[in-house]
DNA sequence: ACTTTATATTAGCTCACACTAAATATATTT
DNA sequence: AAATATATTTAGTGTGAGCTAATATAAAGT
């Protein structure tokens, strides 16, 4: 069995991948001196979970992928039990279910995607990965790359930033929300969207993380 | 935080205790060599959290006892709360809820005992320390120590081995259910029980590890 | 009381995973 | 193209937690 370390090093990649991942990347996000991050790298390559270009970046191989995708789907089953069964705040999910996923068996993992219903995505509308590491195409939009006065729904918020989380929650964008872009400030100034019955200014970055899907698929 | 080795050392001395606790039990319980165990009780005694007496025994300081109790408190409302939500059978639940425990966050373990209303047992029966560490007394007879013909109900049954607890379940004897000793064989040879439409026969050890309490209580 | 046996501890090693400081590559400016 | 800046890797350490083999202590048997 995989390391807490090494499971987390896996994840990682994959979330900052796919390829080329730069050493200083993984060594923020997992909060490790860049020092660290090389090392494992090089373990992980040992092991033959990853391939390292020196200087370039690291990637998965496809069973170092396979058992990230593992991670990927105990991290978003629990989300997904945790917001089912206790009402915690979309906020809080995250860190609940990082501290829970790497203590996860095989066949817990299996009764609760049962108990589930076998479910696609999380409270986060993120993909859940399926038992063997098969991803579904994500087909979702940018919200920042839509065009103007399209009726679109929200499939997808991010999960790592409460805060971030909790302001979208107040604003009413969460996934299953219909929403409209009614126009783009000039110079990057964000843009100017229309829900149910509020009309709110979104900033570029809030956008860039923010996917949505036309409404009549 | 303790580690999760830390975790596990203070809850097999707790489990072991109160005094005295055997170098050899402890790295038994924890499949870990003696003179691991003999290192990591150094550990815990530099740290305030064991009481050392080298060839006689460890046992937990009060600091100690409280961060144990801790963990116990999680797994017995883990266990708790998987056997409510997804329905595994009581032989399940042990090893799931020690995966589990060291990842619990504080705020997660109180959720999950609000969801619970509080519980004051597990599944297996075992009364469920509360948050600071106040475990009930816990007046409940051994089932080898009853005598015949009294009323009893089954009030705990062990939960490490999920064999035994199988046979358990199998033959009727699960927390709750009532039963009577109607006679004991000689020399160790274990007692005869009946129960609501079955008797059964029930071997010391096994009888060792099953407690009652009088029916009117 | 002495010897044997069982149990504990110490000594010395190993591995995983972190760190800092120093060295080396690569990228960016001037 | 040289100089500077940034990113990455290497070298060297530390700590936690495990192991085996050797030694010490306590308990039991003669």
């Amino acid at each position: 069995m995989d390391s807490v370390a090494v499971e987390n090093y896996l994840k990682s990649i994959w979330e900052l991948g796919p390829d080329d991942v730069a050493t200083q990347d993984l060594a923020k996000l997992l909060n490790v001196a860049p020092a660290s991050a090389t090392k494992m790298v090089q373990r992980l390559t040992e092991r033959g979970l990853v391939k390292h270009i020196p200087y370039k970046g690291a990637s998965l191989t496809s069973e170092g992928r396979r058992r990230a995708l593992s991670v990927v789907r105990r991290h978003r089953l629990l989300e997904t039990f945790l917001s089912q069964t206790l009402d915690l705040g979309r906020e809080q999910l995250h860190d609940e279910a990082e501290n829970l996923e790497h203590g996860l068996s095989t066949e817990l993992e299996t009764a609760i995607a049962n108990y589930l219903g076998n479910p696609e995505r999380d409270p986060h509308g993120h993909p859940i990965p399926g038992p063997n590491g098969e991803l579904p195409i994500d087909e979702d939009l940018l919200l920042s790359d839509c065009s103007l006065n399209q009726y679109l729904v929200v499939t997808q918020v991010p999960d790592r930033d409460p805060e971030l989380l909790t302001w979208l929650e107040k604003n009413g964008i969460f996934p299953g929300i219909k929403l409209k872009i009614v126009s783009r400030d000039d110079f990057g100034g964000g843009i100017n969207v229309s829900l149910e019955d509020s009309s709110i200014q979104i900033s570029t970055s809030v956008a860039n993380e923010v996917y949505v899907k036309l409404e009549n698929d």
